[in-house]
DNA sequence: TTACGATCCGGACCGAGGTCCGTTTAAAGT
DNA sequence: ACTTTAAACGGACCTCGGTCCGGATCGTAA
C-alpha cells in the first residue's frame, strides 16, 4: 500500500570479490562509482576483520562502518542490511561452487550421470557449510525470505535440473525442497552441535536420501 | 564464559490455556501466583487482540504490554522473548495436534498403519500451518534455535517413531529431517505465496515424498 | 494479625538495526 | 575549465527487543 521511491535505489543484488576493489568493468553490471567502490571493499575487509577478531556477532552494523572509516548509512545503502554484508561476505565462496557444479570436472560438473553429481553436490555444500556455519547461520534472513535469496535459488535450480533428468515424471520443482533442506546451515548445526552427530553419518545420510528419493518406480 | 544466574528465572517452557485464567492446579507445573496468572491472561488476550487489529507486525513486545495494561518487563519475564509470546499464542493448536496424534481416533492417532499414519500427520500438519502462517512465520526462532524448540521437537520425534516402524533398519533420526522439513511453515509459505502453488499440490507432494522415503527396498 | 521471604512488577535504560535528509563529490556533457 | 546531475556520504534519529533493579505484592507460617 505504501510504496514511496526508496532513498536506497537497489543495495545490489550480490556481487562479488570480497577483498579486491578492482573495478569490474567487463560484465553487465552498474559498475560503483569509484569511491563507492573503495568503499565497498574497505567495508568488506573490516568486516571479515572483526569476524575474525571477535566472530559473527562483533560484526555490528555501526562497527563495520567505524572500523572501515565510513558513515553508518554507507553500509546499508551498499549492502541493504546486515544479512546483505554478511552474504557478500559469502559470495566468493558460493560463486567458486556455483562455477564448480556448473562447468567444473565431472563428479560434480557435466559428464558424470546425474544421480552422481547429486550425490558429489550434496556432500560438497555440507562440508562447505561446516566450515563457514556460524557466517552462513548469522547470515540466514528472517523466515520469510529464506527461500528467496539468489545464492539458494541458484543452487535449488542445479538440484531441481538433476532430478529433472533422473526422474522426468516426478514433481521434481517440490522433490528438491527436502533435499536442499536437508543441506540447511541451521539443521547441519543442530544436528552436528546440538546432536553431535559426526559429518560423516551426515554425508551417509544424504548419500542415503539421494538413494531413496532417485528410486526410479516409486512403490510397488 | 559468563553466566551469571538470571534474573528472570525460567520464562517457563510452554504452558497452555491461551484464554483463560483458570489456575491448573492439577499436573506438575509451577502454577503461577496469583497475579502473575492474571497478567499471563490479560497479555496473550491483549496479543491476540493486536494480531486481530494490526495482523502480527503489530505485535510489539511495548504494545502488548500497554494494551494489557503490565509493564514491559512483565511481558518478558513470563515469556522469556517475542518468540516465546508468539509461541505460546499457538500453544493451544500445538497441544490438540499433539493430542490427536498421539491418542486420536486411526488414520492420525494409533490404529492405523504406521505409511497411513504418516501420510495423515503430514496432510493435518500441512493445512494447520497454512492456516496460521503468518504467526508460524513470526514465532520461528533465530535459525540457531529452530531445532531446539519443545513443540518441534515432539512433532519430529513423533515422526521418527513413525519412520522407524515403517524402517527399522534404517537412519530414521535423519530420514525424518527431510520429511519435517518439508512441513516448514516458511517453505509452505515460500510455494504458496511467493510461488503461486495450490495447496493440493503440496498435498501431493508430501503423499510422493513419504512413498518415496517408505519404499522398502532403497534401490535394486 | 503480623511478620517475612520469595516472587513479581514496572519502567528507565541500553544496544543494535534501519531510515532520513542535507551536504558532498564523481563523472559526463559543453 | 565550468556546469550539471545523479549518485554517494555521514551521522543524527527512530523503533524495538531485551536487561536491570528498587519497590510493591502474594502466600505462608507464627
Amino acid at each position: 500500500m505504501s510504496s514511496a521511491l526508496p532513498p536506497f535505489p537497489k543495495p545490489e543484488e550480490s556481487i562479488s570479490e570480497p577483498q579486491l576493489l578492482e573495478v569490474r568493468s567487463f560484465g553487465d553490471e552498474p559498475c560503483l562509482r569509484a569511491d563507492a567502490a573503495r568503499n565497498r571493499a574497505k567495508l568488506l575487509e573490516a568486516a571479515a576483520r572483526l569476524i575474525a577478531e571477535h566472530g559473527v556477532a562483533g560484526v555490528t552494523m555501526e562497527a563495520v562502518a567505524t572500523a572501515a572509516e565510513v558513515g553508518k548509512g554507507t553500509v546499508f545503502r551498499r549492502f541493504g542490511d546486515r544479512t546483505g554484508l554478511l552474504m557478500a561476505l559469502l559470495d566468493h565462496s558460493a560463486k567458486t561452487l556455483q562455477a564448480d557444479f556448473m562447468g567444473g570436472p565431472p563428479p560434480l560438473g557435466p559428464g558424470a550421470p546425474p544421480v552422481e553429481r547429486l550425490r558429489a553436490f550434496g556432500v560438497a555444500v555440507l562440508y562447505r557449510s561446516a566450515e563457514q556455519l556460524d557466517l552462513q547461520l548469522a547470515a540466514q534472513p528472517d523466515p520469510a525470505r529464506r527461500f528467496s535469496h539468489t545464492a539458494l535459488r541458484a543452487l535449488h535450480t542445479h538440484v531441481t535440473m538433476l532430478l529433472r533428468q533422473i526422474l522426468p515424471d516426478a514433481d521434481c520443482e517440490l522433490l528438491s525442497q527436502p533435499l536442499m533442506a536437508y543441506l540447511d546451515p541451521a539443521l547441519i548445526n543442530h544436528l552436528t552441535r546440538q546432536c553431535g552427530m559426526p559429518m560423516e553419518r551426515l554425508e551417509a545420510g544424504w548419500i542415503d536420501l539421494v538413494a531413496r528419493l532417485t528410486a526410479t518406480p516409486p512403490p510397488c
